[in-house]
DNA sequence: CAGTAAGCGAGACGGTACGTCCTGTCTTGGT
DNA sequence: ACCAAGACAGGACGTACCGTCTCGCTTACTG
C-alpha cells in the first residue's frame, strides 16, 4: 500500500482561481500578454504556488482547455445524416466564432501557445478532429459520397481539414461562405449535379 | 520641387548584418529566445538602427523570410508527370527536415512568429503551396487522377495539405512514410489497383 | 591620451534621486526594510539603473554617507581649550541623538550596514574619531592633563571613546550624563581637585 | 487552581537539534545566510517548531551563544598577576580568533545579529568584559599601576577596549601585534621606564 | 485506560524582494 | 542623417524566504 505524506494538501480553490484568471486574461489579452505575474495577482495567489504546480504558463493553458474553460462549446460537428450539411454548417459556426473581433486572435493565441506545449497541439487537433465525430462521420458517409471510399484515411482528412482553418487563421484570410464551400468540397468531393 | 533629405543612407551592410544575425539566432534558439539585442549584439550594430527599420521583430523574421535566410531550398515539388510520386516524394523530403532534431523546433518557432505576424503565415501557406506550384500542379492533373476534376479547389486542396504538416507539426506527430502515404492518398485519392 | 567611448553618459539626476530616496528610507525605516525595489520605486527608477552602478544596497549607504545625507551635521567637536569640557560636550550633544527615539535604531542601523560594508565601518570611526578632531584633541591635550603624555597612543585612545559608544548603542544601555562622565574620565584621567 | 494542559511537552531533541543547526549555519555562511528554513531543513525540524518558541532568528542566535555554541572558549583572561602581560596576551589570542579567515565574518555575523537583539549586544560586551574578569582585573591593577586609580571608572573602561576591538571589527583593521600595544599602553597607561 | 490536547515533521499558502533579462526610447559623439 | 554604443524607466522572469496555516502522527496527562 502507498505511504501517503502527511501535511496540507493542494488548495482546489487556489487551483481554480489560477485557471480561470489564466482564461480570463487570455481571452482579454491573448497568449503573450499572459503572464504568471499578472495570472497570480488576479487570482489572488502567491507566484510560488503557480510554480509548484505548473512547469510553465503553456501548461496553464493546456490545463484550461481540459477545463473547458478557453474555447465555446458549440464547435460540435452536426449530425443531420448530410455529411455535407452538417460540414457546411460546422464550418459556418466556426466561421462566425473565429472571424469575429475576438476570435482570430484567440485561435492565434492559442496557436502561439500550441507551439510551446504539445499537448496544446494536440488538443487543437482532436477537439476540433477528433475520433468520434469528424474522423468517424467522414467514414460513416463512406457510403453516401462516391469520393469517400472505405479506405479513404479518414483520419486524415479531418486534419487536413482542420489543418487549413489553422493555416487561413495563421494568413488571416477570412473564412467566407464561399471559402465554407470550397473546403467541404475539396474534403467530400463535388456536390452531386 | 521637393526638398530631399541630406544625410547618409540606409546602411545595406547593416541591414544584411541584421538580418543573418537574426536568421543565425532564430535557426539556433528559436524564436522566443530571439531578442532585439541578441541580434543588435551579433550583428555589431545598435539597437536603434533595427528600431529604425523594423517596427518589430517578427517582421525581421518576416524579411529573412523573402530573403531565404531562413529555410532551406529543396523543398521543391518535383516533377516527374505523375502527381502521387511527386507528392510523395515532395512530402517526405519534407519530413526529413521537419523531423530532424533542428527541424521540429524550427517548423515551431515559424509557426509562432506566423501568430505575430500575417506575412509570415501567409508566407508559410505559399512557400509550401503557392499557385504556382502544389495548386497548379494538383490541377494539371485533373486529367490523369479521377480523384481529382477540374471543377475541384485546388488552392483549398493545396491549403489543405500544408495545414496537415502545420497541425502534425504542432502536435508533435511524426511524419513517417506511412503518414505520408496517408496523406497522399487523402488528398489525390486512392491509386488505382 | 584616453580613448573615451561615445554614448550617453550616467545621469547625475537619477543618482542623486537614488541616494536621496535610500536616504530617507533608511532613515525612516532601518537598514533591513531599506531595499533596492523600494529604492527604485521611490526614486521613480528602474532597479537595473541601481544595479549598473552600485553592487549592493550597502554601497549605496556607503555613497549616502559621503554625501553627508545621513549623518547630522552637528556632532563637531567643540574647541574651548579645555579638553575635558569640550568631550563632555561633543559626547552629551551625541547622547540626544543617539537617545532619541530615531536615533538608536538609525546608529543600529548604520551599524548594521558596517557589517556589511568596510567603507560604512571605517566611515562610521573617522566621521566621529578622525585625526583631525578627537586623536588631535587628545594630543593636544598632552600638555595640560596628566593623564595624557605625548607617547599615549591617541589613535587607539579615540577608538576605544567611539567603540564605547558603539557597544552602549549595541547592547541598548542609556547614555546618560553619568556615564558620559565616567567615560571621559576613563579616557582623559580624573578631573583634579 | 489552574488547569494545567495536557499532552507532550517541549522536546529537548529538537530544540538542541535547531540550536546546533543554527549554530552551525552561523559559522560557516553568517548570520544573513542563515534562515528559518535552512535551519529547520538542516535540523529536520518543521519550521512550525521553531516559531513556536522563538520569535526570530536573532533569538535562536542569542540563544546558541547562552549556550556557548558560537564563540570559541579560550577567550578567558588569563591572570599572572601582571595586568599589562595579561591584557596584551588576551588581547592577542582575540586576535588570532578574529583576524583569522572564520573569525571577521563571524565577528561581524555577530555584530549584524546584536544590531537586532540587544541580549546579543549585551552578551557581546559582558563575554568579554563583564565584571567579573575585565573590569575587576583593572580595578584590582589600581595599586600597582600609576594609571589606574581607586576612582577610575573601570566598567567604561572595559567596555572601550572591547569597543575598539568590535569598531577594529567593522572598519575591517587588522589588530597586529603593534595595536595590540598601543591598545594596552591606551588603556592602562605606558609601561613604567 | 480511553479521551484529548499539545507537540511534532512536513509542507502548501499569500506575499515580498531578489538579481537578471529584455523592451522600446533616449542621448552622445563619430563619420 | 545615420550609425555604434549604451543609459534610462519599466515589466516580467524564476528563486529564496517569510510567517501562517493545515495535515496526520505521536505522546503524555486527565478524568
Amino acid at each position: 500500500m502507498a505511504q501517503t505524506r502527511s501535511g496540507p494538501v493542494r488548495s482546489e480553490v487556489a487551483r481554480r482561481s489560477i485557471l480561470s484568471a489564466a482564461a480570463e486574461i487570455f481571452a482579454e489579452r491573448g497568449y503573450d500578454h499572459l503572464t504568471i505575474e499578472g495570472i497570480a495577482a488576479r487570482a489572488g495567489v502567491g507566484k510560488q504556488t503557480i510554480y509548484r504546480w505548473w512547469p510553465s504558463k503553456s501548461d496553464i493553458v493546456a490545463e484550461c482547455l481540459l477545463e473547458r474553460a478557453l474555447l465555446p462549446e458549440q464547435l460540435a460537428l452536426p449530425d443531420t445524416g448530410d455529411i455535407r450539411h452538417d460540414l457546411t454548417a460546422w464550418l459556418r459556426s466556426i466561421a462566425t466564432v473565429v472571424d469575429s473581433d475576438s476570435g482570430q486572435p484567440l485561435m492565434r493565441s492559442l496557436i502561439a501557445a500550441a507551439t510551446e506545449n504539445a499537448d496544446i497541439g494536440r488538443r487543437l487537433r482532436d477537439s476540433l478532429a477528433d475520433a468520434d465525430s469528424l474522423a468517424a462521420r467522414l467514414r460513416a458517409a463512406a457510403g453516401t459520397e462516391p469520393h469517400l471510399r472505405p479506405d479513404t484515411p479518414y483520419v486524415e482528412l479531418a486534419e487536413a481539414l482542420v489543418g487549413a482553418l489553422v493555416l487561413r487563421v495563421l494568413s488571416r484570410s477570412p473564412l467566407d461562405d464561399a471559402v465554407v464551400d470550397r473546403l467541404v468540397t475539396a474534403i467530400v468531393g463535388p456536390a452531386r449535379s
